[in-house]
DNA sequence: TTGAAAGCGCTAACAA
DNA sequence: TTGTTAGCGCTTTCAA
């Protein structure tokens, strides 16, 4: 096989005996060219053991076939499952996938957009509806597709892959009060550029408000998506003069992590603390007590987003948006007070 | 800012007043032009909202800035902590990072790798050390820079960031030795294609056997890296005509799932069955009764992995192998037998 | 269906 | 230190 320097397109027209434009059309659009033509590119190619130039493509079709996307962590199990789903889908359509974390940082966002604009990539995947303006006018100004992903903003116009997050809060709140509670504390995560946490807070508002009950402001706990921040929280919970019955949390790390610092504390959950998370990710069903929580659509997430992405490339339309669903799972951490 | 097509790097050349080739330097090396020069480029640069285009860029230099990374899965917690740290380090260091997953499934690497050689990658970051002869022949055929993670591997000449596996799982078994136990099960992952599970089950038997114990094989289960794998290993064990009184596990997923199905089956853990794990995951810390695992420096693999590769892309040459720590981390887990 | 030829936008070698 | 110029390897008109 190839010896010497890598072999280009005109050694393989070469060999093949026809012009460089039927080779590249060979490898590009084969029903294009005469079955024979195409029989003896082919068999060039596996002479020479070619190989195409991405770069050299990109350059002249001005298409990289890359997509990137910004997560703020690619470690959150959530994430990651998404993440996973996202490139597996993105890969049966062609298109590679490059990643990146603003490290639950949003303002670094526009720069790590910036060198993805830069490098060249055919469509964006972002994390929430909330960004900085100077994202959106990148994106606009060198007309790049892009989708948002999680969170569904239908006031605007943008292209939107996600759920309701009021909703999941106003549902998880609901089963809650059924289930008797009416000391709720709420652990919503972070709610600086994080438009998912404010939805979280207002829904379960909502739902309170809607039972006759009021979320009291010194229960409404803003933490880290961690094991810690569940820590902390239920640490800040416990220190206070009135405890509540419940805790729920923003996400199942959380959830989790408030279940360990429970234990710690020789609090006996659910009996003196419920708690419930909200995602269901895998983990949610093995720790003791199992955890309620919301299920979320992650993988379809990943997987409608590179469907979409996609055809915006193509050319499609925005289309509408529609909400994934989202469903209450009741186990264990969540229990009746009668 | 920019009406109208997108400005070229000619567009700042007139504008500064400047040739092409130092409007080029004076963003790629900068030090070699003039201050004067660099300013009005500059304010070109900024005047017309100018990007540079990477394809263009790569094609002419023959350097993408971009590394492709093939993991078996991107969800499973103890990758996803490595890649987020591969990918950050990469990126301070001026590089993007591509990923893609086989799904555990190794015979689709070489499809993978193959792409990205295609696309253009300037290295590429694997896992293990156990690869089709293609993949290596495909890495050295294209002369691209690799580095190989989480095993090392000393025989070959191979570049690899990692522990030894062996190591690892023959201090655990020692633990669990020390322990008392000595009726021992070991559900290790599954070998094929997989130098990491073969090198557990050799260091564990080599722990046994110094201490006068042996290793059953049906005490050897082979189970998926996953909560259901470590449930079936449960079954498995529960439903021979022995039980043995440890269960050690490949990897924390496994052991978190094997503690669920104790549970389930009201096996106390640790005193009817003790469980331990591998790599020691946030999670390990947060499950009930703690997990007894073996810590492993998955940020570090991430980190390092991402220097290396880039020094080899910068002509390093292969620097010598050793292999990163490991240690032990007793908890609740692991019970002493008396 | 094919061939010829003109770029794609940049880097880098060379000369000045 | 700067300008000139020749590619990098491919896709894509256009005409035949």
């Amino acid at each position: 096989m190839a010896i010497g320097p890598r072999p280009v397109l005109e050694d393989v027209a070469r060999l093949a005996g026809v012009s460089l434009g039927s080779a590249s059309r060979a490898l590009s659009v084969p029903e294009l060219v005469k079955p024979a033509t195409l029989e003896r590119v082919n068999r060039a190619v596996e002479q020479l053991g070619y190989v195409r130039n991405g770069s050299a493509r990109a350059l002249a079709s001005r298409r990289t076939m890359t997509i990137a996307a910004i997560y703020p962590s690619l470690d959150n199990p959530i994430f990651a499952v998404s993440i996973q789903s996202l490139q597996q889908t993105l890969w049966d359509l062609g298109y590679q996938l490059l990643v990146a974390s603003h490290d639950y940082r949003p303002e670094r966002e526009v720069g790590l957009l910036r060198s993805f604009v830069e490098r060249g990539v055919d469509a964006v995947v972002l994390v929430g509806t909330d960004h900085d303006d100077a994202v959106f006018e990148l994106l606009s100004q060198y007309k790049i597709p892009y989708v948002l992903t999680w969170s569904v903003d239908t006031s605007s116009q943008r292209p939107c892959v996600g759920f309701s997050y009021f909703d999941a809060a106003f549902k998880m709140a609901q089963a809650v009060i059924e289930y008797g509670h009416t000391e709720i504390a709420l652990c919503p995560g972070q709610s600086y550029r994080n438009e998912r946490v404010r939805a979280r807070i207002l829904g379960t508002q909502a739902a309170l408000e809607s039972a006759g009950l009021k979320l009291r402001p010194e229960w409404i706990i803003e933490q880290p998506f961690t094991f810690e921040g569940g820590r902390s929280a239920v640490r800040q919970v416990l220190g206070g003069v009135q405890r509540p019955t419940v805790l729920i949390c923003g996400n199942d790390l959380i959830a989790i992590g408030a279940m360990a610092e429970c234990r710690e504390q020789n609090i006996y959950v659910p009996v003196e603390l419920s708690i419930t998370g909200s995602d269901d990710i895998e983990l949610a069903n093995m720790v003791d007590p199992p955890l309620t929580t919301v299920h979320v659509p992650k993988v379809e997430i990943g997987s409608f987003a590179a469907h979409r992405v996609v055809s915006l490339i193509e050319g499609a339309t925005a289309l509408e948006v529609s909400p994934l669903s989202t469903r209450v799972v009741i186990r264990g951490s969540l229990r009746k007070v009668t």
